[in-house]
DNA sequence: ATGGATGCAAAAGTTTTGCACCTCT
DNA sequence: AGAGGTGCAAAACTTTTGCATCCAT
């Protein structure tokens, strides 16, 4: 006997004032934010949400393909989506996160994972090291 | 008035059998460890070290250059030295990870580093994707 | 004796979950 | 009414810290 079971999920996400206000902030930045960085500044904004809230809206978010996460030092970070695929620069002393692209690291990637046998889905690539200021 | 204090740190660290333990372990294999792999292998081992033990021990032993650590998944891994250089690639069906090794990547890094005014100090590098068994 | 290492338990930090309540069709 | 969202508090997890005790000089 076989059975089936279709799960069957919203296609569109109901767009709450707290998921606005949360893909406000991070959309009208360059930033990369983690959930108490968000919290923190829409307290500031007086646009209190639950940290519970916020996690979930993130995930939610980010299944969506409305923002981009990043792991940086062991911590998810997100940023805006409409903004071209790059990979981050993290300077040690100052906490400063600078964007680069660099098309030949990608296909390189692409040709080592293909000689392995793997089908990439993704890559993170966070060059840690001193900013300009700070060394 | 200026004050100057000198810490003085021990150049060497007590190779106690906790920390002989350790080392063994991640010494032993080419696998890539957490603090709770660590305590559940040593366990099955008749070897029960307490957790807060282990963390400390991986960062010691870290910092002494006695193993490597990687962060995968927003979780610190940790691994032997004695390999050459390589990065990761893992599989997000099974968990699989493997090490690759590309001279050009880490060149292209150092380039684009440099074109920031970085002065590079690490990076990481994780390849995403699904191994060959898992496609 | 003394400095370092350990184990335990408690604390801290981060993320998830349960649940009652609310909101929008 | 029903599905989905929210806030709060509690729980779950991971990692760190305080402290009494132990161990090896």
């Amino acid at each position: 006997m076989i059975i089936i079971i279709f799960i069957i999920r919203p296609m569109s996400l109901r767009m709450t004032p707290q998921r606005h206000a949360v893909l406000t902030l991070i959309n009208g930045s360059a930033r990369h934010w983690d959930a108490e960085a968000i919290s923190r500044a829409l307290q500031k904004n007086d646009q209190r949400i639950g940290i519970a809230t916020i996690y979930r809206t993130l995930s939610v978010l980010e299944e969506a393909g409305l923002i981009a996460a990043v792991v940086i030092g062991q911590r998810k970070h997100y940023e805006r989506i409409d903004k071209p695929h790059h990979d981050h620069m993290v300077c040690e002393a100052c906490g400063r996160i600078e964007e680069f692209f660099h098309q030949d690291i990608e296909t390189l990637q692409h040709d080592i994972a293909k000689r392995h046998g793997f089908c990439i889905q993704g890559h993170s690539l966070v060059i840690f090291g001193l900013c300009r200021q700070c060394q």
